[in-house]
RNA sequence: GGAGGGAUAGCGAAGUGGUCAAACGCGGCAGACUGUAAAUCUGUUCCUUCGGGUUCCAUGGUUCAAAUCCAUGUCCCUCCA
């Protein structure tokens, strides 16, 4: 079932909006924080850890499954969902973030992306053609195009030639879907250039998605006004009326600031990453649970967080655990970290029905970076 | 009782005349992490007022120079009886 998207409330201040989606007949809200189950797994969690943390879609990834354990074994197993036991939505990368992170530029070519397999050395070509396949097979919910994730600070002729190219690879993908039931995203690139940003959502728009991603950003130690530029100069060129994600977005205050600008969907891999590193998120800033400071600490990371790890368990005894690398540690502070990205992304929701978003904004970042705060 | 081996920073362990405040690992302390080649990576870890000061079981000695060579002592380990 392809799942149908519409917008509820738009924000009187900003460009934020609430929306719906109906799922297995469960109603999903918008903004949403998606976490990453890159390997068909969210790292350390079950799914029903996941749920419990209120989670909505989940990501998983097209390069890393098609390596191992290949898509014919999950389309044998009956899908990623029945493969991975998550009954909720499933989104796609598409392998364009491995594009950025494992190709060479030399290794990119109108007809795709040479890979050297990170597991074993072999050379591999992966096209938006069998990106989209491998997704189909998988049968996700939400697939996305087959991008060129270039670094923020490419250079402007490098950068229009990538979306050009982008582009194309868009409408090739768009040709190979033929799964009815998955919804397909386009990916708008640019870096932090207004033309280059309009080109690229205009482009992509013409060809037909069910929702629209914006790529490229956080990915290159850019200034975080760049990073909220490209949201601007992306969805002011988007429909109203579909889908708008920031890939790989990310820490708390991007995701205010993105929704701000009229984001609806953000994964990132932060919370469980820092929660495999020993940090949690908290309203009043990210905290290293491995500082000596925390050796005695008997309080819950939070009292106002109602996830499993707060309801039940000390500073204290968190420290512990990943001190000794005990892996419950990492699974205690993935399950807060995503429970608080997913909390915000509530409390957002509701400031935006009340109109008062931008208040909330900037008591968050009080609360989170203290009163001399400055934007970077 | 006899023969041999050893003692190096919080721990393990290199080093066997100068380039040694002493490799490396662990532990400790801190930092980074944004569509996951990340349970990873980086820095730091004798004291310091950053000039320097005090170290390699102890004490004495050889030498211009000792963790390194010699003597004595203390402690530990292995094998034989």
């Amino acid at each position: 079932m392809k799942l149908e998207f519409k917008v509820k409330k738009e924000e009187k201040y900003t460009k934020a909006r609430v929306g719906e989606f109906i799922y297995n007949g469960k109603v999903y809200e918008t903004p949403m924080f998606m976490p990453v189950g890159t390997q068909a797994t969210v790292k350390t969690l079950s799914p029903e850890e996941v749920t419990s943390c209120h989670a909505g879609i989940i990501l998983a990834n097209t390069y890393h499954l098609w390596l191992r354990p290949g898509e014919n074994i999950v389309a044998a197993a009956g899908g990623l969902h029945k493969f991975m036991n998550f009954n909720g939505p499933i989104l796609t990368d598409s392998g364009g973030f491995q594009v950025f992170s494992l190709a060479k530029p030399k290794d990119i070519s109108e007809e795709g992306v040479l890979f050297k397999n990170h597991i074993n050395g072999d050379k591999l070509l992966l096209t938006p053609e069998k990106s989209i396949e491998i997704q189909n097979k998988l049968d996700s919910d939400i697939a996305m195009s087959f991008d060129e994730c270039p670094p923020a600070s490419a250079s402007y002729d490098y950068l229009k030639n990538s979306i050009e190219r982008t582009i194309r690879w868009a409408k090739r993908g768009k040709e190979a879907h033929k799964n009815e039931n998955q919804m397909l995203f386009g990916i708008i690139q640019g870096g932090a250039h207004e033309d280059l940003r309009k080109f690229s959502a205009l482009e992509t728009v013409k060809i037909g998605f069910d929702g629209y991603s914006i790529g490229g950003v956080a990915n290159d130690h850019e200034s975080k006004r760049d990073m909220y530029k490209a949201f601007e100069f992306s969805t002011k060129y988007l429909p109203e009326d579909k889908l708008r994600y920031a890939m790989g977005i990310g820490e708390p205050i991007d995701i205010l600031e993105g929704v701000i600008r009229g984001i609806d969907l953000f994964d990132c891999v932060s919370p469980t990453r820092l929660a495999r590193h020993g940090h949690a998120l908290t309203k009043y800033g990210k905290i290293n649970l491995k500082n000596a400071k925390y050796k005695e600490d008997f309080t819950p990371i939070s009292k106002e967080c109602d996830c499993y790890t707060c309801k039940n368990y000390t500073k204290a005894y968190i420290k512990h655990l990943i001190a000794c690398e005990e892996t419950f540690g990492a699974r205690l502070l993935s399950i807060h970290n995503i429970r608080f990205l997913i909390k915000l992304t509530e409390e957002i929701r509701e400031a935006i029905k009340k109109d008062t978003l931008l208040d909330y904004r900037d008591e968050f970042i009080r609360n989170y970076f203290g009163e001399d705060y400055e934007e970077k």
